[in-house]
DNA sequence: TTGACAGGCAACCTTTTGGTTGCCTTTTTC
DNA sequence: GAAAAAGGCAACCAAAAGGTTGCCTGTCAA
């Protein structure tokens, strides 16, 4: 049923952005765990936002094929984009990877810790 | 193109184990794409082993769905697995964990470079 | 030695995914 | 204002993913 994420919280402010939310870190990994939309996110981590035309030139994917990756990642808050003129232009959002990277930080951590603590039971 | 990451290297060893050598970071983030394999793996990541019935137990899922999970996990080089006596146990693996961390930084590292350069050069 | 427990294997089914083609709308540009 | 460029939308398709059931093989314990 998936527990709306928007109802409690936030009481005190102002109502203000919608802000996409980036939602939990499987759909990040799932929306990563794909050749074509890993190779666009990195392109467009360089911070040059780029049109589905131009991102599409160089794969030998269909535009369609290309927009709906773009699509994907955009659920899944790796990417943004904003229509200008005839064109859309896509950009890097920074967050989810971030949060991705904290979340497989966390659990090397756990594995860390295991490991410290059987290293100290056995040397006792 | 990749560089096969274990070809040179071992040269000397007795060509022992074939060593599953842990996939591109692509398979490894499919793999962490779901969220069955995702909780088995922070569970795993305790450093406990266990068996396939042990981590059937707590969901709602088959022994065999859960089984094709660990497989694909396996397959991933996230998790190992040995049969002692009648079970077999799986552990998890730390190195892709790793691996798709240093991926993400590197992309958060591109995104953070191209950051700085375009406020330097709006602060000129 | 006979259950019961743990798991492998294979067939099968349904939904999702990744991709295509075709056509229509909106902007540009000449 | 008409052609071209950029995309959106929808239908459709094949393959892969996620899951189930049924049955067979080892292994442990009484």
């Amino acid at each position: 049923m998936k527990a709306d994420g928007r109802s409690r919280r936030e009481t005190s402010r102002p109502m203000s952005k919608p802000e996409p939310v980036d939602p939990g870190p499987v759909e990040v990994f799932a929306a990563l765990g794909d050749p074509t939309r890993l190779s666009l996110l990195t392109k467009l981590s360089d911070g040059q936002t780029r049109s589905i035309a131009a991102l599409s030139a160089d794969t030998k994917l269909t535009r369609q094929a290309v927009t709906k990756h773009l699509h994907v990642l955009e659920h899944a808050g790796l990417v943004k984009s904003i229509r200008v003129g005839r064109e859309s232009q896509f950009g890097y959002r920074p967050g989810p990877i971030v949060e991705a990277r904290s979340y497989l930080d966390r659990v090397s951590a756990q594995w860390d810790e295991a490991l410290a603590r059987l290293k100290a039971l056995v040397e006792r």
